[in-house]
DNA sequence: TTCATACTTCGATCATCATCGAAGCATCCG
DNA sequence: CGGATGCTTCGATGATGATCGAAGTATGAA
């Protein structure tokens, strides 16, 4: 009927204030749950399941299932610069935002992810695999390097066991706590039963944390030293046209 | 918490079709009464003035009393900016309302994008003037160089006109059919002006497509050379034969 | 296995709002 | 003045869709 794009589309899609909502929360960056995103917007989890079906169709977001769990996050930059221009356009009004609650300390510096060790230490830990070159390549594909062999065997992992499984050796975890990928697989597993054996390491009784011994920091800290840029933040890149 | 309709609220008011369509119009740069408006959107007047009152209301759109008339126009630059950023967001994901029409590539060529020259045209213009060294500056910051204030104002163009008001001279504007930036801000509007009012360009009818005629293709070549092989490709893809 | 958690789907309700007919203003013209 | 035009407001209707309860599916935990 008319020329040029459809623009009502992807304003109803955003004209929702649930949907607003999530697409606000999301543009923090981190993966949320439908659950954490259902209580950002003040809905149950079943309108939530509603909205972020249509906002997936509408290719605003995207989902990755882990376990029971699915962390939806923006499709793309795209999706974010299109959401902060529309929130700089609305400047000259007035603005919320709701961040994720604080949880508790201990579980966001190291506990169990299923099988294998996640939230600081375990973000801290794939950061440093990678830096280090034991590990090749960053999101879904990871893949132990020639070189990278080498050292997790000279840690005393039986590489070949590992292999052996059906299980993929090296695997991405979303981070609850971090938002970012810890190293999960068989590997993930072999390396957090490696610390437990070592002492390194203690289950907390009845939670999912993990504590450090003195002696486990120090030579966790020596094993996987802090790569420089790790803290740098994954921000939405803002390329500018030229 | 619950609120933040900041977005919602734009999302919402553009996220009607009718609206959307009003908006798009409006895009155009034209003043529009509320008759003709309601011509392109497909409704009747009474629904016209609803969603006028809203999207006045909402600080989209302006109007200027006239007589019986009422002049409908897009509020400032920046409702323009936001929309043709939303058209580009569109049109990248093919959120097309009608596949290619055949004003489509007429309006890819060249367009009025609501005061200043947008399409093929208004990308090839600003990286031309960037290549000249008149503008200096990539990305959001662009600035008139000492160099390019002699050349714009023998053209004729009241530079000094231009920085007494309020607006910015140069501004960068999202181009939804090219993908990149073309020139916007009072300049851009002063160009786009100058074209019109020499004969080198015309605005078609009911369109936001602008047609050159034979001389202003001459003179805008002249003018705005191609830089060396930057745009070749995308020129060519795009050029509409007669 | 059984239970719990996370989420989806179905179904029904309810509210919003886009739409248009009709009437009401306002302005211009003759 | 009367009549015509441009637009707004009122009121009723109808359709879309947001919402949530209940039930279903999938995965993890005990």
């Amino acid at each position: 009927m008319k020329e040029g794009p459809d623009i009502a589309l992807i304003g109803s899609l955003i004209g929702d204030p649930a949907r607003a909502n999530m697409l606000t929360a999301l543009t923090g960056g981190k993966a949320l749950t439908a659950t954490e995103l259902a209580g950002t917007a003040g809905i149950t989890l079943q309108t939530a399941s509603s909205h972020l079906s249509k906002l997936e169709a509408g290719g605003l977001i995207a989902q990755r299932k882990q376990g029971r769990h699915r962390y939806f996050t923006l499709a793309d930059d795209d999706v974010g610069l299109m959401i902060e221009g529309l929130m700089g356009f609305a400047a000259y009004r007035g603005f919320t935002r709701h961040r994720t609650g604080p949880k508790d300390p201990a579980l966001r510096k190291a506990r169990v992810c299923y099988n294998h060790l996640a939230g600081d230490y375990g973000v801290r830990m794939l950061d440093s695999l990678v830096a280090e070159e034991v590990i090749a390549g960053v999101g879904d594909k990871l893949q132990l390097t020639k070189s990278g062999e080498g050292k997790i065997t000279a840690l005393g992992i039986d590489l070949a066991a590992l292999v052996k499984s059906r299980r993929p050796v090296c695997r991405t975890c979303l981070d609850w706590s971090e938002r970012r990928s810890h190293l999960s697989g068989s590997l993930g597993q072999a390396l957090l039963t490696l610390f437990l054996d070592k002492g390194w390491a203690k289950r907390e009784p009845e939670s999912r944390a993990v504590r450090f011994t003195g002696t486990g920091e120090r030579e966790f800290a020596k094993l996987f030293p802090l790569p420089a840029s790790s803290t740098v933040e994954r921000v939405h890149k803002h390329t500018v046209e030229a």
